[in-house]
DNA sequence: TCTGGGGTCCTAGGACCC
DNA sequence: TCTGGGGTCCTAGGACCC
């Protein structure tokens, strides 16, 4: 389908967590708030009112996940690292994520925009991409009522952008916020896109963003321009090719309603950083925690899995991975462990670990359920 | 004591098969 | 005294996104 004859819409909730515990706790509109850290939460008086951690408080690892406007103002955002937040904005208040309550929210607000526009993809707790091609009405009155059915919904503003495709709303949903609403066709390109740095494209992230800098190529016009020999030098045809059609405005890619999972996984950050030797007991019991959990989520989705992967990050926060493909399909925590347990003794343990994570990928429908596993033999991490 | 946790997609090399 | 060539599966790492 030509791209003229399509109208997209990217909606983008505005500072998605933070808006919810604005709306649990409505006494803190107005001061910077920030989400992230784990292990606490606001302490209730006698009298009902709480007592709220400010950053300055907070003791040990972490990001931040999201940030209020408000918090935004002292420089901090999203991923970054709680300790650096803590310097720039050490009164905010501090709030721990409430992942149930933001998976409510999410459905509400998916649920409100389907009222309207069925045709919906799901990109993520907080945004999604929506196809309003066969939706009646203009397209700002169509926008408008978006954001209001979200608004009754769930008291909450989002931002949306509508154009002929994806990569074109995905920008735009971003050029207003929060509670922006902005248009733009194929002819507002080199006024309203060209000037834009690249890191503002969907799929151009640090690493691009400073190799082009390094070749002068700092916005999507000069991009636009850019001799494609060199990008092909740097980049590969394949990737290349991509930015060039990136660079016009070119995105072709269809609304996709429904995807089946392609892997699931659960990892974790330990408190501190943990030896194999040393540590092997905690680090026996962190990874069959993780096998359980992993084990419960491919349950609850109803999938067995073919391929188990270890991930482990050192302190040097160098990460590696192991795989292994079993001749039979597992979902049980006992097989997983056992799996883990393989990849395991692949990898070097000499540096202390900051992280260790399980995956399942290769994920099927159960069907043929695996046979009942050996027990788990072995001595590493036993 | 900077730097979470859950994902997707791509690349590149080796094994193996016909 | 050359070492085809395609296809698929598997492994490991990396970029990127929310």
């Amino acid at each position: 389908m030509a791209d003229t004859a399509r109208r997209i819409a990217h909606i983008d909730m505005d500072a998605f967590f933070a808006s919810v515990e604005l709306l649990r706790y409505p006494q803190l509109r107005g001061q910077p708030v920030v989400i992230g850290g784990r292990g606490y939460d606001p302490e209730q008086r006698d009298d009902g009112s709480y007592v709220f951690k400010r950053l300055r408080d907070y003791v040990g690892r972490g990001v931040i996940t999201t940030a209020t406007y408000e918090a935004r103002a002292f420089g901090v955002g999203s991923a970054m690292g709680m300790m650096k937040a803590a310097k720039l904005a050490p009164d905010a208040i501090l709030l721990p994520a409430n992942f149930d309550s933001y998976r409510h929210y999410s459905r509400l607000f998916k649920q409100a925009v389907a009222s309207i526009a069925p045709d919906i993809e799901d990109r993520g707790i907080d945004e999604i991409f929506v196809d309003l091609t066969h939706v009646d009405g203009e397209t700002q009155e169509i926008g408008a009522r978006i954001k209001q059915a979200v608004q009754d919904a769930t008291g909450l503003t989002c931002s949306v952008g509508i154009t002929p495709n994806k990569l074109l709303s995905k920008i735009c949903s971003d050029l207003d916020k929060p509670n922006g609403l902005t248009l733009l066709g194929f002819d507002d390109i080199p006024t309203r896109i060209w000037p834009l740095g690249v890191r503002k494209v969907n799929g151009i992230g640090p690493k691009a963003t400073e190799k082009l800098a390094s070749l002068g190529i700092e916005t999507v016009g000069q991009l636009a321009q850019a001799d494609q020999g060199l990008l092909q030098d740097y980049f590969g045809a394949h990737y290349a090719a991509w930015l060039a059609r990136v660079a016009q405005g070119i995105d072709e890619r269809e609304i996709s309603t429904s995807r089946e999972s392609k892997s699931m996984s659960r990892e974790t950050t330990f408190e501190r950083d943990l030896h194999a030797r040393q540590d092997r007991a905690t680090l026996s019991g962190i990874l069959t925690t993780l096998c359980e959990r992993l084990a419960d989520d491919l349950k609850r989705k109803d999938y067995v899995s073919r391929t188990i992967s270890i991930k482990l990050r050192y302190d040097d926060f160098q990460i590696v991975s192991r795989n292994v493909t079993l001749p039979q399909a597992v979902a049980e925590p006992a097989a997983i462990l056992q799996a883990a347990r393989e990849c395991l003794k692949r990898v070097p343990l000499q540096r202390k670990l900051r992280l260790l994570g399980v995956r399942a990928s290769t994920l099927e429908p159960p069907g043929a359920m695996a046979s009942a596993q050996q027990p788990v033999q072995g001595d590493l991490f036993a």
